[in-house]
DNA sequence: TTGTAAGCGTTATCAG
DNA sequence: CTGATAACGCTTACAA
């Protein structure tokens, strides 16, 4: 192993100019910064992360935590999170948690001991547990959730994004629309869009149908069969998730129902799963990569890290249309 | 931050001793080591990781590199290395790597860097590029993916699983098979996969027809048409993973082709992409799971990894069925 | 069975 | 502008 005495002694000085030029400190020469590069170079040395770490009190790795749930959402989270990583010279930790957080404070524990430079959820919110386990020092963050008042977060807001979702079926000229909702123990995303939904069948005047399902693919097909049961005459489904909306549509094709003519499917978030089904899933976009991005970017500035609210898109594919009853 | 020395004066030992007890190694009294203990746990002593990794020369993260493609193969085989990780007490640190692997040496650099116990590769073969930036110490083994001969890896036998897919399709009374195949740099895996399908068809006497797609969802439809153009009479395609099949399955719908009525349809790897269509895919289970785990047991087992081969399983679900023209 | 002390490779302080 | 030198928290000979 090639250590800073090496290139100390190799570049004719000390192993604290060493230093110094590799960290882009001042009070060098130029002459002595070009020796100590050459060295450096021809050595190919590297910093020991152990040590480095051992003086300063912190590391370069940021944590991600994401449920194992909802895999598409967090992958694409986790590409602009990355990206904004490698960027800023972190490298990136993941760890998958379960249904009921099972990992997630093994994970926290280590990157405590890592001095994770930060840690960012994914669909979480901050618990105080966490927050305990984590310690003080290290920032955290949360992504694609937020209560706008507590922790510092990145999402978008989910109460108009699901009355946005919920109008433009109206809009379409439905009138029976039922919600196929998440799980109701998310109170961050699923109860506030489920509100969005209420809101705008209220003001429409018509009745609001939903039934919950818990965001995973097979959660949907039972849900959307107690939806029809409860108003066979609906003509359009909101799901809370792509993956329920995926389901919806496969199940819809099964029962022999035309998506989009006989019932029309919105789904949510815009993950890639709403362009694995045919039709492909109409939804409502979050920009994931970018609130990826923006979270590391946010976790580093050391001022707190605050809310941000991101904005939604509709984003208009082949399930959803005029109701047939419309013409 | 509480210390060893902290540890070491409120139990009345020296900092020598807390290390022993705290490692499990030999050499104290059952008393010292209850004393040490309980100030441990007062204390809530947890040894810094880094001046632990400056000593020693390794730590106990596992690195594992998952390409972007393919995203349900990769998470179903970290569901497997996370567990067995976590089992032994390694941290996992996951690295997602581009098409053209562009944050490969980046990552592989990271690792090394952090002496990484091992790193794992998803469907991706050792580079001797790969070698070389993670120096000689760092175990690598390949999984999903394998050679049998140069590098430790752990995977099916995909010539014979494809000869078996191609054989269920042929004894189900297809005759005119067509061939979806994946990127053909992938020698290691979708070439091999090929030359099962092209041994089947030839030695039930009929011709092989195939075009290649790159293993993910958009590249399907296009090969489907080319495909369709070289022969019409098509029953039967068997695509190389479950994304290109799901995709199949959908442009098939959107043309107006019943599935399995008029064309039936073969994945491959049954990730959970195989059940998030309508109808759900048959396709060829690895064992992905599985493997993760074995993975990091092999990579941490310190004798050579050495290659492994698992049993493969055919699935049949709803896409399967024989030809029309076998009434 | 236990303690002392010498590093591991860095960075930071303080002289020069 | 540069160089000694003292930590950082831990493990491990080596002594006792």
């Amino acid at each position: 192993m090639v250590t800073i005495r090496d290139v100390a002694s190799r570049a004719g000085v000390s192993p604290a100019t060493v230093s110094r030029v590799v960290n882009g400190l001042v009070g060098y020469s130029d002459e002595t910064k070009v020796r100590v590069e050459e060295a450096v170079a021809a050595l190919h040395y590297e910093p020991d992360t152990f040590a480095r770490g051992l003086k300063m009190k912190q590391s370069s790795v940021i944590g991600v935590l994401a449920p194992m749930v909802s895999d598409a959402l967090a992958s694409q989270v986790m590409s602009g999170v990355e990206h904004a990583a490698r960027e800023g010279g972190y490298s990136v930790m993941l760890g998958r948690t379960g249904q009921g957080s099972t990992f997630a404070p093994g994970y926290l524990r280590t990157l405590r001991t890592y001095r994770s430079a930060g840690v960012i959820l994914i669909s979480a919110a901050i618990t105080p547990e966490m927050r305990r386990v984590l310690g003080s020092n290290v920032p955290l963050i949360s992504v694609a959730i937020r209560d706008g008042i507590r922790f510092p977060s990145i999402g978008i807001d989910d109460e108009r994004a699901a009355y946005d979702g919920t109008k433009h079926l109206l809009a379409l000229g439905h009138e029976r629309i039922g919600l196929l909702a998440g799980d109701p123990q998310s109170t961050l995303v699923n109860a506030v869009r489920e509100r969005g939904y209420r809101r705008a069948m209220a003001e429409a005047g018509r009745p609001a149908v939903l039934e919950q399902g818990n965001s995973l693919y097979d959660s949907a097909p039972p849900a959307l069969h107690r939806l029809l049961a409860t108003d066979p005459h609906l003509t359009a489904v909101f799901a809370l998730s792509d993956e329920m909306g995926a389901a919806v549509v496969n199940e819809l094709q099964r029962i022999g129902r035309r998506v989009p003519h006989d019932i029309s499917v919105l789904g949510f978030d815009n993950t890639r799963t709403a362009t694995h089904v045919y039709p492909a899933l109409s939804t409502i976009a979050q920009p994931l990569e970018r609130m990826g991005e923006l979270a590391v970017e946010r976790l580093l500035s050391l001022t707190d890290p605050g809310q941000k609210v991101m904005p939604h898109r509709l984003i208009t594919r082949g399930t959803t249309a005029p109701p047939l009853s419309s013409h």
